[in-house]
DNA sequence: GCAAATGTAGACTAAAAAGGTAAAAATTTT
DNA sequence: AAAATTTTTACCTTTTTAGTCTACATTTGC
């Protein structure tokens, strides 16, 4: 798997939006994300089209969030621009590498299969309001992370 | 973070060369990988130069582990073929996205490096033994990586 | 109604990474 | 000396990622 610029640009872009709590143009959003307007703007359709953000066009327009940010996960912004998350391609829908990739008998499938379960276990427990809360310190990530 | 199809090819031609438990040819190992002889020369080249496999030349030549299966890490193999593993660019050394990447203060690069360690372990629990061997069920290896 | 601000849409280009191929050289065993 | 096998190097193709451009639609305020 890999979490793209685009994810991280989305990531960081809804926690600004989530700390405004109002409406904020995407002029200014790129400007607090130091990225350019345009990627801006083509990360920002990305999460309208999908949802995760509401848009209002003309002059007093811009984007919120479309749900609160503390029921905002990681994962869903993750899975909307980058697709779903899979840290091997053994681990693709019809490439069943159980059954035809090599002829040894081997469970590389059931591998990454259970490390890739616990991948997204992880990226479903961190919101987006974790990542800009003061109330939240690095302690209460890590073990958030952590704890089973 | 990604594991390659290289990676993953490196890992099958480990898993095969623990079970055959003798020295084995390039020819032999691609086909039991199903792979391109081409491909499995380009990767067992790498495990050679990185000091997980040994290679002999000549007539009775052919590759063998460097250490016992059972020693050999899943996590070895990615980071030798693959390179560090970080899930995200944020987590990259000279990106230290706690200093510069937005005006707005997040906590991004703690929740990864998080997660990226929770990977990093997990990937670390795995063996190649445990890929082939009879005596290593599927539900040993979901358990392994589900215990904190 | 018109102009300015703002978002919408999709195609397009460029750069990087991944995946794969070829062939000649070197080494060892028989 | 011959055959089997690895070594080394260089190249090519495809896919993905990143970023840009241009034309269009909607809303607000004068």
């Amino acid at each position: 798997m890999r979490v793209t610029q685009e994810a991280d640009y989305a990531i960081r872009m809804c926690l600004i939006l989530d700390s405004m709590g109002e409406k904020t143009g995407a002029a200014t959003l790129a400007d607090l994300a130091c990225i350019t307007p345009k990627i801006a703007l083509k990360v920002l359709r990305k999460l309208n089209t999908g949802g995760l953000v509401k848009s209002y066009k003309g002059v007093q327009g811009g984007y919120e969030l479309a749900k609160a940010g503390d029921e905002l996960r990681v994962l869903d912004i993750i899975e909307l621009i980058d697709g779903p998350v899979k840290i091997s391609k053994c681990l693709e829908c019809d490439h069943d590498c159980s059954k035809n990739p090599c002829k040894t008998e081997c469970k590389m499938h059931i591998a990454f299969g259970a490390i890739n379960q616990s991948l997204l276990d992880n990226l479903g427990k961190i919101t987006v309001r974790m990542l800009h809360d003061k109330n939240v310190s690095h302690a209460d990530i890590t073990d958030i992370i952590n704890q089973k």
